[in-house]
Parts: structure tokens; C-alpha cells; sequence
DNA sequence: AATCTCAAGTCAATATAGTTGACATGAGGA
DNA sequence: TCCTCATGTCAACTATATTGACTTGAGATT
């Protein structure tokens, strides 16, 4: 393994099982790298990283939300959304505008420079899941869901 | 909505889907998030977080691991592991002695207390998982490994 | 008009998790 | 003695987040 980077590219790694569902953890913790990798490398081209990708995300699925909403669904503080969010405006991949009747809040939208970023980055997490429900089939696909959906509302 | 704090709970957000997958992504996302959120919480009040747990559970699955060996396995800089893993080895979680022949690296095992804080937070994520299986049934377990697997080893 | 409320924006300080680069130490092998 | 190699450490930096305190600007209320 010649002199590649310090931070070697993490393949997951063989440990012993000490429990019945260690292989879960470790397939929840692989899996969710496996499917960001891409999409984060064509990010980072763009100058962009993850916390920018969810903004467009959520914008590109709710047009017009406004910042306060935004922020509860993102369910970060106001402060950490201010540094993505004002590079995505400065980069006009995003606009704001204020409501033609609520004036206090801003209503933000994609251009279609942001929309063609978002649909690209989350392109390449679509293909990661759509190539491995293609590889276990449709009912394996459906129960994915179903176990990520109780694992997703847990309690 | 109280005054709780700034930065909201994240509960999954209804959001207009684009695409066929998006419903896949956003449950990899909160799903993931709802493996580790007791853990993290668990963890948080141990004065520990998610790279302690990280170091924890590779260690308990490889007794003896050179410190070398656990930097490939974790994927990070040894700059990046120096300091979990040095307050890991000040409160006693983590001992470390030279190998008996290859007195050049050292040997990481876990304290007793090592192995109970490390069960504990790992617990939290397999109940997590084991509660989902449960609801789903054996055989969607086993299609969720499958898809699982797919995305982990995408090419 | 003066004041209150509320969404948004901003500034400062802090924590955490990581990076690269440079260099020191200590043990074995040539 | 010198070289290699695993480990350890220092410094500087980046990114992502937090809390707290405050300002701004628009609407609503008295």
C-alpha cells in the first residue's frame, strides 16, 4: 500500500462479531458512507460540502420555505445555517425574496444553478441505492424500507 | 413550540419527493440518525463521543491491536486518533504495553470499564436495530443486510 | 407616534473532529 | 554506527457545529 494519504480510505474492515447484530452496526456505519461517498467527492469539486447539499435538498423540495422553517427541518441553529446559506446566495444558487404578504420572512428558492447541483450530488446517492436494490431485488428493496422506517422512528 | 433549543430536534420532515428514491435517501439519513442518537446521548454524558465509541469498539473486537493497525481500520490521521484515544488511556478505558517480540508498537486492550462503557453504547444502537428486525421480521432483516451490503461495497 | 413582537442577521467565544507538515523518540536490524 | 520504522507530539489550519448576546427591519398594537 504505497504512500496514498495518511487517512487511508477506510474498506471495511473484518472484526470479530462480539454480538448477534454487530454485523447491523457495522453495515448501517459502511452503508451510510457507502452511499455520500460519491455524491461528497462531486461536492467538494464544486466547492460545496454536506451541510450545503442538504439546504439545496430541502429548498429544491419545499420552493419558497422560509429561513425559520428551514431551519427546523434541518434541525440545525440559526448561526450554523448562516455560513452555507449565504455562499449558496452569494453563488446564486439560491434566491430569497420576501413574502408578498408576510413580510418578515424571506422565502427561499434554487435557481437553476442550484437546482442542476442538487439534482446532480443527490444523482449519485440515488444511483448508489438504486444499483443495490437492483442487485437484491424489489421485495428486498421494500423491506429495506420498512426496517429503515422503524429504525428511522424509533421511539 | 417552547423555548426549547435553537437548534430543533430533527423529526423527519414530510418533504415533496422528486424522485423515485428520494423517500430511500431520507431514510438512510434519519435512519442513520436513529441508530446513534441514544448512544451519542449515552456517550455525551460519559464525557465521551462518537470517535471514543469508534476506538472502543474496534478495540474490543481486536485485543492487542497495534496502534498502527487501528489507524487503517478506523480510516483517520494519527493526529486525529491522539486525542480520544489518549483520554481513552488516562481514564483508564484503554491500556497500552509493548508486544513481547515486536517491542516497536504497541498493543491496545480494553479495562473492564472500558468494555462496560463500550457494551453500553453499543447496546443502544443494537437495541435500536434489534427492535426493527423485530418489527420487520426475520426475513426483511436479512434483505436489509443484503441492500446493505450492496451499498456498503458499491464498487 | 411610540412601542412591542418577531423573523432574520450578525458577532464573539467555544467545542469537536478532522486535516497536513514537521519533527522527536525509542527499539531493532544491517 | 547508522538506518528504518512505529509511535508520539507540536503547530497551524479547516469545517461544522454549539450558546449567548445583540442588532435590524417590518408589522402589529396601544
Amino acid at each position: 500500500m504505497a504512500k496514498t494519504s495518511q487517512a487511508a480510505g477506510l474498506h471495511r474492515a473484518s472484526l470479530d462479531k462480539l454480538h448477534d447484530l454487530d454485523a447491523a452496526l457495522e453495515l448501517m456505519y459502511y452503508g451510510w458512507r457507502g452511499m455520500t461517498l460519491e455524491a461528497d467527492a462531486y461536492l467538494a469539486k464544486q466547492g460545496l460540502s454536506r451541510p450545503h447539499h442538504r439546504i439545496l435538498y430541502v429548498v429544491a423540495r419545499r420552493p419558497d420555505i422560509a429561513i425559520g422553517s428551514l431551519l427546523e427541518v434541518l434541525g440545525i441553529s440559526k448561526q450554523a445555517l448562516n455560513r452555507p446559506l449565504n455562499l449558496l446566495l452569494e453563488r446564486k444558487f439560491v434566491t430569497s425574496r420576501r413574502s408578498p404578504e408576510q413580510h418578515r420572512s424571506k422565502l427561499l428558492r434554487l435557481t437553476a444553478a442550484g437546482q442542476r447541483i442538487e439534482q446532480r450530488a443527490s444523482d449519485h446517492e440515488r444511483n448508489v441505492m438504486r444499483q443495490a436494490f437492483d442487485r437484491a431485488g424489489a421485495s428486498s428493496a421494500a423491506a429495506w424500507m420498512a426496517v429503515m422506517e422503524a429504525i428511522a422512528d424509533h421511539n
